[in-house]
RNA sequence: GGGUGCUUAGCUCAGUUGGGAGAGCGUCGCCCUUACAAGGCGAAGGUCGCAGGUUCGAACCCUGCAGCACCCA
């Protein structure tokens, strides 16, 4: 590509998919050098998921971070790879089987199992194409999958060996139950939600016929199986009634009354049913009263009591036949509408009972305490520090977790039962064979568990499995513990806290050494994104463009109540009226990590990523200037050139900027390294060194060395303009930088592996620094007045600087070419204090010094007395601020002296300046 | 009920040990200036949620209140 081939207006488009294709083909993103390692295992995507919005927030994030520390030289990897999702997975197959008309069951488990891994090798790379896009450097070359052999055989032993400690059991205990998906779901895995329903109050009478108590439900079919009514000991109400027995309506059981405090007598009427097999806080109050639980419900929630009339009957069908007969009988009492919690699998959606089975579970207890002490004693650090505290939360209080899964897809239980029930647990069949054989003396048959594990469970070992734990590989002893670990908080509990626990349990180290913790992205108004309220965003339509129809057709498609349609489709056409244009991944990416402010939810805002491609325009456009302007250095660029203040100037803030923006980097401060590179790039170096540059290269008077200086310079400053950028904005920066290289002493293909600028003190040109603040500052000057004064940009005028110091009449002469370009003048001179003006003036003050812009025939002297009449009015406030301070006599007293010092300093700076505006403003005010 | 945050310009957000309130977008005015109109130059705009307290001094620290969000039960 030729400078030529720079377009005039950036078109992400003609340069991403190229770029990437040419990193990966090259290996770009495996590891290299012998620097530090620096690791980030990537939170595996469900292998059926798209990109959403959230994983392109954190893949910024996290890119950013590996491509930044590859460019400091550190040995970097990111580990690529997914997720089986278990259930995710499996519906998403038993629905194609059922739009066949089958089900898993017709297949059998091996053939559905195959039809799975069949689906994962055709649709399952959706994830990672898009992730390409992205722009994300993940080492495709070590891609894991959490069901590939070595991922599973990792599973298999953590799960042995935590059998062999005692740290897994099998038990009956109460689950979370999905009627729908026939399974077993852990306490994250269900959703509660305020819903409206009822709460019937029911009489159960006493067996002596003395009387009735009155119980308030929300689920009155669970009636079927309680074993108690329980008040509060101390309730005056009921206390003589605790101890006598209930005749249970609609069954032949006589109940007790008990007394428990869990009761809550402000609640209902302060009697509880209690049903110990189908209700959680029920359950303990059952073991605590040493009730034997009555379970009534089938897999299916449908009632389940051979030979009761009931039996067989859904379980809202159920509700509905026994409230019903009760009301027939009398029995109730009445009905109010409720508000209550209703829990959902975040899968089926539906509505989850507790339910009695046998199930895996992994005692947390143990593994928690070191995973606590990890972060106490800052082996782990949360970022912001703030989630240690909802981790500790969690941590302290944890529960039992349990793994097990009534489902296909996913790593299967290694434990093998013989016909009495006995559980063998082994790396394999034959382990649990031989077991066997050890405890019965004789071969017997073996059948194995039917269930699969949790899925977080093989994720809980991501950051070691990936490397290739149990072995002690290479990879494992490099990049583990990997470095920081980058998540949303959602996950905290899932997936974090696992794998501390895990981590240090099975290689006794953590497994990262950070976690920094982002916010959600909502939309606009600050919704939360989904699909249902038709309020998603897809990344990809960001930086590709959709036209409205389309955008409004997707958003439509497939929703769970069709008639949201209308309402999804009119605010779609009035946000996006006209559709989203093309912004490009580089856009999309600075804006997210614009965005990304400590732990704050973010809100994304279409204004933001506009501006932002905007800013990728300004640099394209800057590049093209500099190559169109440095044609003479292509091939043999300089090392050693002669440079003047604006080259200086122009280096030490970019050495400032390095500084800041490593300092931000490595703080994890992402919106403040964009804002430094959006603000260095664009209001310093093109505002101002640009155009200092073309001033400087069509100046006859300039030496050629110089100029050449100048050309070296406005290469330099975009070669490490683009590097610092590069983390952010990987593909225009490569695609610029490629460019350009030929005008740099850089060896290399690629911008990836470059070294990332650093700060170098012996840069920066506190002279050079003050120099160009003075031009700038007088430059200001003037172009307010122009402003103010509505004078046209084509139409130029003399000026005059009056007094000031020394410096200040030194550099009116050295940069006078400079203000008169600038600043669109004819001429400028310097005239000392006490030189008499011939005529009026508009003036701006720099410091000491006066700038006197002739009133002549272009400036309104009516406009400049009021122009003068808003600086004054500005200085005065200012200045009264200042002296109430200083004749508080307790604050010069007691505030530090330095303080005291430098508000007397302005305080009289202020004076001077406002006793010239005023002066200036009555000469004017006397000649009109 | 318990916990964690948030409230700063019209909008989205910064504000680093307490010491002159900032950015982007939007708005207004002037300009098609040979890198860029996806642009240039200039400007306006804030009782920092409310009320107290600590302090010479509070957007920042403390207390209370209001509103909003999220997590747990």
């Amino acid at each position: 590509m030729s400078t030529e081939a720079l377009g005039k207006t950036y078109d992400p488009h003609s340069i991403e998919r190229s770029l990437y294709e040419q990193w990966e083909a090259r290996g770009a993103f495996q590891p290299a050098g012998d620097g530090s390692a620096f690791c980030i295992a990537i939170p595996p995507p469900n292998v059926t998921g798209s990109l959403h919005m959230g994983h392109a927030f954190q893949d910024t994030i996290m890119d950013a971070l590996i491509r930044y520390h590859r460019m400091t030289g550190r040995r970097t990897l990111w580990q690529a790879g997914t997720d089986h999702a278990g259930i995710a997975t499996q519906m998403v197959v038993e629905r194609q089987l059922d739009r066949i008309g089958k089900t898993r069951h017709d297949l059998g488990r091996d053939a559905f199992i195959d039809r799975v891994w069949q689906w994962k090798r055709e649709s399952g790379g959706t994830i990672t194409q898009q992730l390409r896009r992205m722009g994300a450097s993940l080492d495709w070359s070590r891609e894991r999958f959490t069901m590939d052999e070595d991922l599973s055989r990792a599973v298999r032993e953590v799960f042995v060996q935590l059998y062999e400690e005692g740290l897994i059991y099998r038990g009956k205990r109460l689950v979370n139950w999905d009627p729908v998906l026939h399974t077993a779901l852990s306490d994250l895995e269900v959703l509660s939600e305020e819903e409206s329903g009822s709460l019937w109050h029911l009489r159960y009478p006493l067996e002596d016929g003395s009387g009735h108590v009155i119980v308030a439900t929300t689920r009155p079919e669970t009636m079927l199986g309680d074993t108690a009514v329980a008040v509060h000991p101390e309730d005056d109400r009921y206390r003589q009634l605790v101890g006598k027995k209930i005749q249970l309506p609609l069954t032949d059981r006589l109940i007790p009354i008990i007394a428990d405090d869990y009761v809550d007598p402000e609640f209902g009427t302060g009697c509880l049913k209690i049903t110990p097999a189908h209700d959680f806080n029920d359950h303990e109050v059952g073991l605590r009263h040493k009730m034997q639980p009555i379970n009534i419900l089938d897999p299916n929630a449908a009632i389940d009591l051979p030979g009761s009339p009931y039996h067989g009957l859904d379980r809202y069908v159920a509700r509905e036949r026994i409230v019903a007969d009760l009301e027939a009988l009398g029995l109730v009492e009445r009905i109010d509408e409720h508000t209550l919690m209703v829990p959902r699998g975040d899968r089926s959606q539906a509505v989850v009972e507790p339910y009695l089975t046998d199930q895996w579970f992994v005692r947390a207890q143990p593994l928690a305490e070191p995973a606590i002490k990890a972060v106490e004693d800052g082996s782990i650090r949360f970022v912001p520090e703030n989630w240690s505290r909802t981790y500790f939360e969690w941590m302290r209080n944890i529960q039992d977790w349990c793994i097990s899964r009534q489902i296909w897809w996913g790593h299967r239980i290694p434990a093998w039962y013989d016909d009495e029930g006995n559980i063998f647990v082994g790396r394999d069949a034959g382990e649990a064979e031989q077991k066997a054989l050890e405890h019965h003396g004789q071969t017997v048959s073996l059948h194995q568990d039917e269930d699969v594990l949790d899925t977080w469970f093989s994720s809980a070992l991501w950051p070691f499995s990936t490397l290739g734990w149990p072995e002690s590989t290479e990879d494992l002893r490099t990049f583990y513990p990997t470095s920081v670990l980058v998540t949303g908080f959602d996950i905290i509990f899932f997936w974090v806290a696992r794998m501390i626990m895990f981590g240090l349990k099975f290689t006794g180290d953590v497994p990262f050494h950070e976690v920094y913790v982002h916010g959600l992205v909502r939309d606009a108004e600050g919704q939360k994104m989904s699909k249902s309220k038709g309020n998603v965003l897809d990344p990809l339509d960001l930086i590709d463009g959709i036209e409205l129809q389309a955008l409004v057709e997707k958003r439509i498609a497939g929703l769970m109540q069709p008639q949201m349609a209308e309402r999804i489709a009119k605010t779609t056409r009035r946000q996006f009226p006209d559709g989203i244009p093309s912004f490009g991944t580089d856009a999309l990416r600075f804006t997210f990590a614009s965005l990304a402010t400590q732990g704050r939810d973010i809100r994304f805002d279409l204004g933001r990523i506009e501006g932002f491609r905007n800013f990728c325009n300004k640099l394209w456009n800057a590049a093209r200037f500099v190559m169109m302007n440095t044609e003479t250095l292509v091939g043999h660029p300089l090392t050693d050139f002669e440079t003047g203040p604006a080259e200086r100037w122009i280096t030490s803030r970019l050495h400032q900027v390095a500084g800041e923006v490593s300092k931000s980097m490595e703080a994890y401060r992402f919106d403040q390294v964009v804002q430094a590179l959006h603000a260095f790039t664009w209001d310093e170096y093109c505002s101002w060194y640009l155009e200092i540059a073309k001033i400087q290269l069509s100046d006859p008077d300039l030496s050629d060395a110089r100029k050449d200086g100048v050309r070296q310079t406005l290469v330099n400053i975009l070669d490490s303009a683009l590097r610092l950028i590069h983390p952010v904005m990987p593909f225009i920066t490569e695609a610029l930088w490629q460019q350009l290289q030929s005008r740099t002493t850089c060896p290399g293909q690629s911008i990836t592996h470059q070294a990332y600028p650093q700060m170098d003190e012996s840069r920066i040109d506190e002279e050079a620094l003050k120099d160009l603040d003075w031009v700038r500052a007088v430059v200001g000057g003037i172009r307010n007045i122009r402003g103010e004064m509505s004078i046209e940009p084509k139409v130029s005028f003399p000026v005059i600087l009056q007094g000031g110091n020394t410096q200040d009449k030194i550099r009116s002469e050295s940069f006078r070419g400079l203000l008169i370009a600038l600043a669109k003048l004819d001429s400028v001179r310097h005239i000392s204090k006490d030189d008499e003006e011939t005529e009026e003036h508009a003036t701006a003050l720099v410091g000491d010094m006066k700038i006197l812009v002739p009133l002549g025939s272009i400036i309104d002297r009516d406009a400049e007395i009021q122009r003068l009449t808003r600086e004054v009015e500005k200085l005065a406030a200012d200045l009264k601020r200042c002296q109430s301070k200083l004749s508080n006599p307790k604050f010069v007293d007691r505030a530090p002296a330095d303080v005291v010092e430098k508000e007397r300093g302005r305080a009289e700076q202020i004076t001077r300046d406002l006793e010239e505006l005023k002066s200036r403003q009555q000469r004017i005010a006397r000649l009109s």
